[in-house]
DNA sequence: TTTTAGACCATTACAGTATTACGGTCGAAA
DNA sequence: TTTCGACCGTAATACTGTAATGGTCTAAAA
C-alpha cells in the first residue's frame, strides 16, 4: 500500500516527465536544476532519482515520449485505406508537427554536450529508422499497384526523407539568429509540403 | 619603380590569398596567425596589411576568389545551347564541386565568430541570391519552352534551392564526427542527383 | 516492500585574475 | 609605392579558489 493510492508508479513518472518537459522547454537543459523538476514534480530531487538514474535519461524520457506519441500517429497513417500518394502527404504534415514539438525543447543546444550526444544520436537514429521504414513502406506500396514507377524504392525513400530532414535543419538554422517568441516555421511546412508534392509527381507513373 | 617589378600588386594579393587559403584550408581560421600567413607568403606581417585591412578580410578574399571562379563556371552553363533540364543537371554537378572547395575552408567553424559572422552572411547571401535567380532562369525558360509545367517558377526554384541546401547542411553535420581524412562526399553528390532527377521529372510536362 | 526526503559527497562549472599571444599600427627605409 | 622591425592594446588562455549542482546514502514514513 502506497502513500498515494491514487496515483501508480507509472503515473508518478509520468507526472515527472511532465514536470521536466515543462521545465526543459522553457528554461532549456542546462538551465534547469533536479531540485527545480522535483519542486515542478511536487516532490524532493531524491525521490526523481528513485524513477530516473541521471538527468540525461529524465531528459531522454521526455524525448521518447514525443517520439511515441509521434510513431502512434504514424501508425494511424499506414493502416488507413488510401492511396500511398495521399499516405505520404498525410505522413509530412504529420512529421511537421512531430517536428515543431520536438524544437520547443532545444534538442540542438543539447546536443553540444557530451554525455547527451550518443544518447540522443541513438534517439533520433532509431526514429530515422523507422521514418525510412515508413515512407519505404509507402513507396513501395504505390510501386506494386502501379501508383508509382521508379527504379528503386529505396533510393527514391531516402533521397525523400533526406531532403526533407535537410529542409528541417536549414530553417532551425535560420531561425536561430530570431527571437525565440518570433519564430515561425509555417514557410517550412509550406516547403515541405511543396516538395512531396513535386517528388510525388517525379515518381508518379506517367498518364 | 617597385622594388620587385616582375610581380604587380594585382598578383602580390593573389600570392597571399593562395597563402591564406593554403594555411587556412590546413589548420582553420583561429588556428593560423597572421605571422605565419606572412611567412608562407614569403614576406613581413605589416606587408600583409598593405594590401587587407584585417583577417578577416583576408578570409573574405579567399571565399570571394572561390565563389568567383564558380559563378564564372556558372555563367558558362547558362550560355550554352542546351535543355533547361540539362543546364540544371549540369548546374547541380558544379554547385557540388563548389561546395566541396568550399568545405575544405571550415566555413562552419568560422561561422562561431562573431566578427565573421555578419561577413560570411553576406557573401553567402550574395551567391545564394544569384543562385536562385539561375535556377529561377533555368524553370523559367524551362517553362517558356513547354519542357517544364508549373504552376509558380519562383516557388519551384526556391524549393528546389533550398532542398539542394538542406542536404549539403545535412551531409556536412553528418560528417563532423568523422576523421577529416575520411570524409566523403560522394554520397552526397548522388543524393543531389537524384533529387534533381525526380524534381525535374516532377516538374515536366507529362507526355 | 516501495517510496520519500534531508544531509552529504564529489565533481564540475564559474568568477576573478595574471599572463601570454596575437591582431593590428607606426615610422623609417628602400 | 611597398616593405619591415618594433611596438601597442586587447582578447584569448591558463590558473586558482569558490559556489553550484548532479548524484548518493541512510533512515524513516507509508
Amino acid at each position: 500500500m502506497t502513500a498515494h493510492p491514487t496515483e501508480s508508479s507509472a503515473r508518478k513518472t509520468e507526472l515527472i516527465i511532465n514536470a521536466a518537459h515543462q521545465q526543459f522547454s522553457r528554461y532549456g537543459f542546462f538551465k534547469v536544476t533536479m531540485d527545480e523538476i522535483a519542486e515542478q514534480a511536487g516532490m524532493g530531487k531524491a525521490s526523481l532519482y528513485y524513477y530516473f538514474p541521471t538527468k540525461e535519461r529524465l531528459f531522454e524520457a521526455v524525448v521518447l515520449n514525443e517520439q511515441r506519441k509521434f510513431l502512434d500517429c504514424v501508425e494511424m497513417i499506414v493502416k488507413k485505406n488510401i492511396t500511398a500518394s495521399e499516405k505520404l502527404r498525410q505522413y509530412v504534415q504529420l512529421r511537421f508537427e512531430y517536428f515543431n514539438k520536438i524544437v520547443t525543447l532545444n534538442v540542438s543546444e543539447v546536443r553540444s554536450s557530451t554525455k547527451m550526444k550518443p544518447i540522443l544520436r541513438k534517439l533520433f537514429d532509431i526514429v530515422s529508422a523507422q521514418e525510412l521504414e515508413v515512407i519505404n513502406g509507402f513507396i513501395r506500396e504505390g510501386k506494386k499497384l502501379g501508383e508509382f514507377h521508379i527504379r528503386s524504392a529505396e533510393v527514391a525513400a531516402r533521397v525523400f526523407q533526406h531532403a526533407l530532414h535537410g529542409l528541417r535543419i536549414l530553417y532551425r538554422r535560420r531561425m536561430e539568429d530570431v527571437d525565440e517568441a518570433e519564430r515561425n516555421f509555417e514557410p517550412l511546412r509550406e516547403e515541405m509540403t511543396e516538395l512531396a508534392e513535386v517528388y510525388l509527381r517525379g515518381i508518379s507513373r506517367a498518364n
